[in-house]
DNA sequence: TTACTTTTTTAGATATACCTAACAAATCAA
DNA sequence: TTGATTTGTTAGGTATATCTAAAAAAGTAA
C-alpha cells in the first residue's frame, strides 16, 4: 500500500527548480529550468519527458512546463528537507550561507523523516526559547568554535555560591 | 594545483566497504563487498575495474582487492564524515542508532568541509562540557522533544530570585 | 511578412551503475 | 585427484544523466 515511488536525487532537483521557477514566474521554462541546473537545456528536455511520463510534470512540446499536484506535492516535501537542514546549519551552527545553501541541497535528499523531525524540533527549542536570544549554550557554543576555550559560566558560578557548590 | 577529483558517491561507498573489509579480514573478497554494497558480484567486478583503472584499487583476476595508499586516504576521508554525522545524530540528537547509520551514509558524500568543522566542534562542546554528562540544556531538549513543553528551569529562577530578575 | 534570433527538440554519443545468464577459475571434499 | 560447489568474470542488456551538433519551432523587429 502506498508505496510511495523513490525518486532519485536527479528528479527531485528538478522537481526543485521547477517549482522555484513557477512561484517566481507562474510557469517554468526550459531555459531557466537550465539555467538553475547548469545543464544543457537538451538535457532538461529529456529529463521532462521522464517526469512527464510519471506524472510529475505538465509539459507540452515547445511549450511550458508545470508541476502536477503530486509534482508539487514532492517538490514541497523536497523543499521542506531542504529549508529545515538549511535553517540548521545557518541558523543553529552559524555555517556561512552560501556553504549551508550547498550543504543543504546535498543533505535533502537523504535525510530521513525522524532525522528530520528533530531537527525541525531542535530550532523550534533553540528559537521560542526563554531568553528570546540566542541561548547561552549556543552563545557559549560559538565562544567555544571560535577560541577553543569555554566562557567563565556566571551561572554555574552563581548556584555553586548560593547553594554551596556539589 | 590538487585539482582533487571528485569521486562518484558510489565509488566512495565502495571504497568504504572494500576499507571496513581490510580491517576485518585483511583483505576485501568481491563476495562480501557484493554483499555489503547489495549489488551482485557482476557489478562488483566492473566498479573494481573503474576503481582500479583510477590507480583507487589493487586487484588481480580472481585475486584479493586492497586500497591503494591513496584509495585508502580517500576511504579514510569518507569514514571520518560518516563517523562525525552518525555521533552527532545518534550522541547529540539521540537519533535511532540505525537511522542515524543510514542518514550518516547518505550524507557523508556532500558534507563541506565546513560544516564538518562546525559538527565535529560541536561534539567536542557537548563531550567535555564541565558537567561531566548530557548538559543541562541538552536534556531539557530532550524533555521538549517528548512532551513538547520545557523543563521548569531551576538555574534560570535562582538567578531570577539571587539577581532580583531581568 | 520576411528575416533574424532565441528557444527547444531531436539524434546520436559517452559514462555510470546496475542487471541476468553463461562461462571460467578457484576451493573444498570424498 | 577428480567432481561438485563456490566465487569471480565476461558478454550483453537496461536505465539514468549528461553532452554536442543539427534541425525545428517560436518570438521579434523591420
Amino acid at each position: 500500500m502506498e508505496e510511495e515511488k523513490k525518486l532519485s536525487s536527479n528528479k527531485e532537483d528538478y522537481l526543485e527548480v521547477i517549482f522555484i521557477l513557477e512561484k517566481k514566474n507562474g510557469v517554468a521554462r526550459v531555459k531557466d529550468i537550465s539555467r538553475l541546473m547548469k545543464v544543457k537545456t537538451s538535457s532538461v528536455t529529456s529529463a521532462l519527458n521522464m517526469l512527464s511520463k510519471e506524472g510529475l510534470v505538465i509539459h507540452e512540446r515547445y511549450g511550458y512546463v508545470k508541476l502536477t499536484p503530486e509534482g508539487e506535492r514532492l517538490a514541497l516535501k523536497v523543499r521542506k528537507r531542504h529549508n529545515i537542514l538549511f535553517r540548521f546549519l545557518s541558523e543553529i551552527l552559524n555555517i556561512d550561507p552560501e556553504v549551508a545553501e550547498k550543504d543543504a541541497c546535498g543533505m535533502e535528499h537523504s535525510v530521513s523523516p525522524q532525522t528530520l523531525e528533530k531537527i525541525t524540533k531542535f530550532i523550534e527549542f533553540v528559537e521560542t526559547c526563554p531568553e528570546h536570544t540566542r541561548p547561552d549554550w549556543l552563545r557559549s557554543f560559538d565562544y567555544f568554535f571560535k577560541t577553543g576555550r569555554r566562557p567563565r559560566c556566571k551561572i554555574r558560578k552563581l548556584k555553586k555560591d548560593v547553594l554551596g557548590g556539589k
